[in-house]
DNA sequence: CGTTGGCTTGAGAGGGCTCAAGGCCAGTGG
DNA sequence: CCACTGGCCTTGAGCCCTCTCAAGCCAACG
């Protein structure tokens, strides 16, 4: 489990031993059955989670009452409702395990103590903020001038780990599509194929 | 000028005379002028640019050759274009002025020895890039429950500043409005208030 | 004073939504 | 072991929000 995150930390800085021990000593893990909730709307979230194992969702409730998906992640990915955490502030989002999950999860007094005694956690973590950036400007700007067929048939090819796993009607509230539009896509999709 | 950027960034850490001085030895001012580029599409982005004066958007060209407007950013503002200055490859963006425009920016080199030797500029931009990523995670979530109409009146209400000095087709297109449905609902709303 | 750029108008079309059922498992309890 | 229930996906009709296309208008500017 170590192993698995030091091997991803190390992808963005060089830590030596000591600096990974005292990472490793702040982690907690957490163990999580499927549809259990990591975080739920209206707390603070004080954690940032890593992913060992599983997968997860981050929705919120829109003004007619519908669940919005807003992300994924699944093994290897950090997450936390970040507005939440950063400004410590309660969460318009809720986290929720799709399947059975195990995480790491570090809390925001250790991380921020951990930036002050060892800088290049904080670029660490920098550099996770550039590249979450990146990758939601890349989606909405993507996805924005796609309609809904393409966008599905584009998360069907480019993410087939979540396309496996997660159930239709998430990934149509994820794609901005209602699920029974969603359905009826599939269908001419699955037409023309066979 | 320094003294404004030097306000800024004090907002976000502590910074004594020496360590500003040495941030400010860095900076490289640039005026330029109305509808300006800084940078074109296809283009690596070395810099980090902070407005002093003026306005700019981002922009790139969808599969139709339109463009589409992801930012705006005005005074006391950071913006480059992210992904081909963290990654150093060509920009997608383009970024552009909408008025004349005064801005300090600082390379990539600079910086990144900045980190370095001062890790509290790693704070100050690791914040930075904390706070745009949820800002557009707000604005996608927000903008995707809301028909074009309440996404329109949304942006006036809560960004008069762009509201005031942006064309109306450039606010269309970062609303993902076309100019003529815009005025159409423009009409409308008129209508009723006069 | 002609040209250009930004805004407006209107008709027609269609993508995607809502609402209301119906079908299809997988799990649960008796 | 079987009926029952609850989640999830599908279907279809009707409708409206928003787009496209094609002009026309007006102000600014060289």
């Amino acid at each position: 489990m170590k192993e698995q995150i030091g091997k991803y930390i190390k992808r963005y800085a060089d830590f030596n031993k000591s600096e990974l021990d005292k990472f490793y000593s702040k982690l907690q893990l957490q163990q999580l059955g499927e549809k259990e909730f990591v975080i739920k709307e209206g707390q603070v979230c004080n954690y940032n989670y890593f992913i060992i194992k599983g997968l997860v969702r981050s929705f919120y409730i829109d003004k007619d009452g519908n669940e919005k998906i807003s992300f994924f992640a699944l093994e290897n990915w950090w997450f936390t409702s970040m507005e939440s955490y950063a400004m410590q502030i309660p969460s318009l989002y809720s986290i929720q395990t799709i399947e059975s999950t195990t995480v790491l999860k570090i809390s925001k007094t250790d991380l921020d103590n951990l930036f002050e005694s060892i800088p290049k956690f904080e670029r660490l973590f920098r550099l996770i903020a550039q590249n979450m950036l990146i990758a939601i400007q890349r989606k909405t700007d993507i996805y924005q001038q796609m309609k809904s067929k393409e966008r599905y048939e584009h998360f069907r090819n480019h993410f087939p780990d979540f396309f496996q796993r997660v159930p239709q009607y998430m990934i149509a509230s994820y794609l901005e599509i209602t699920p029974e539009y969603l359905s009826s896509l599939r269908k001419n999709t699955s037409e023309i194929i066979s």
